[in-house]
RNA sequence: GAUCCGGUGCGAGAGCAGUCAUCGGGCGGUCUGCAAAACCGUUUACAUGGGUGCAAAUCCCAUCCGGAUCU
């Protein structure tokens, strides 16, 4: 049996810059297979206003992987995608890594350590009552290096107060497996070669794609598909509804916004949604980025990506 | 001309004497199960000039600018 050393290609960067037909790309060139990482396009029906794209002779995983009611977190996303990737590397192809969650994508490539400990309902439901001081001390009671360890920033979230007392409660009655859940629970092993590529754009640029990647959802129906998933009875209060665009557009069906005041908002928050993708992205420091306003980025891409992957593999094609 | 109401930060909008609320926007940031989310920090405030007070966005006077009413 072979050794081959595994592949692993991630496109990332802010929404808007052509990541996905990017993708499909350079699937075609390095005989690969897409894999979404994007925390809305597990969604159902959801095709229009998630961006979903298709192309008849690439295979692309990580679509309509829970219905719009479902309550989806990474932990779900995490254990699906694993086995996917696994089961691209078994045909000998490239898994490519596409999209626009940094956090998805780094419960692939780093791992979570947590992601096995379960949602705990009735803790969160007792935890429910509890304001954000009394949550924060409930935390230092159980678990007070964790406490210490979070910024101010953190401290004063309660979502992931929740989330941490959850883990210390877990911790507390399975102390002897702790062990086992500190190990980094990620498909990279040390015979993964990954590579990263962003995509980044100006403000102006990425702007003015959202306003046509709006118009061009608008176009191909997008408020029909809004209509439909409330008629297959997906209501306004489910996570999945409030994903850009659809979040938007409950005011307007409701009539309490105009048309125009809709689709600005959108486009809106499109742009913050951006800003706050580059945050994340760009403390990253294995990402190699290439401006799409460059006219020479598509090339340089490739050249990086094909001495990548040409090194070292046993099926050279030269 | 007279009377009344009002002029607060990038926008909306409280406060009406004594840690400059709140929401939204912009900018920056956090991130190990809601992440297209949640959270944190930040942003040339109180129309102008005087006066009273230990202390004024808050009280008084004058001026300017809106808006309403009256002759």
């Amino acid at each position: 049996m072979e050794l081959q050393t595994k592949k692993l290609l991630v496109i990332c960067g802010p929404t808007a810059t052509g990541k996905t037909s990017l993708g499909f790309l350079l699937a075609k060139k390095f005989n690969g297979e897409i894999v979404s990482s994007d925390s809305r396009q597990v969604y159902k029906h959801m095709d229009i206003g998630t961006g979903k794209e298709w192309d008849d002779s690439v295979k692309i995983w990580g679509y309509d992987l829970a219905e719009p009611n479902d309550n989806y977190s990474v932990s779900e996303y995490f254990k699906s995608i694993k086995l996917v990737i696994s089961d691209i590397w078994q045909r000998n192809k490239l898994p490519i890594i596409v999209g626009g969650t940094g956090f998805y994508i780094k419960s692939l490539i780093d791992g979570i350590a947590t992601v096995d400990i379960p949602k705990n309902e009735n803790l969160r439901i007792s935890l429910e009552k509890l304001d954000i001081n009394e949550l924060f001390n409930k935390l230092a009671d159980l678990d007070g290096a964790k406490a210490a360890s979070l910024n101010s920033s953190d401290k004063r979230n309660s979502r992931r107060l929740v989330r941490a007392i959850e883990i210390a409660v877990w911790n507390t009655h399975h102390g002897t497996q702790k062990q086992i859940v500190e190990k980094r629970k990620k498909v990279l092993d040390k015979n993964v070669d990954l590579l990263m590529v962003g995509l980044s754009a100006s403000h102006p640029r990425i702007l003015n794609n959202i306003k046509d990647r709006v118009d061009k959802r608008i176009n191909e129906g997008f408020v029909l598909e809004v209509e439909n998933l409330l008629k297959i009875g997906v209501s306004w209060k489910h996570q999945s509804m409030k994903s850009l665009g659809y979040k938007e557009s409950e005011a307007f069906f409701k009539e309490g916004l105009t048309y125009e005041e809709f689709i600005s908002q959108w486009i809106n928050n499109e742009m913050k949604y951006a800003k706050r993708q580059m945050t994340w992205f760009k403390k990253d420091k294995r990402i190699n980025w290439f401006d799409i306003n460059d006219i020479n980025f598509h090339q340089n891409m490739v050249n990086l990506i094909s001495k990548w992957y040409y090194l070292d593999t046993h099926d050279k094609k030269s």
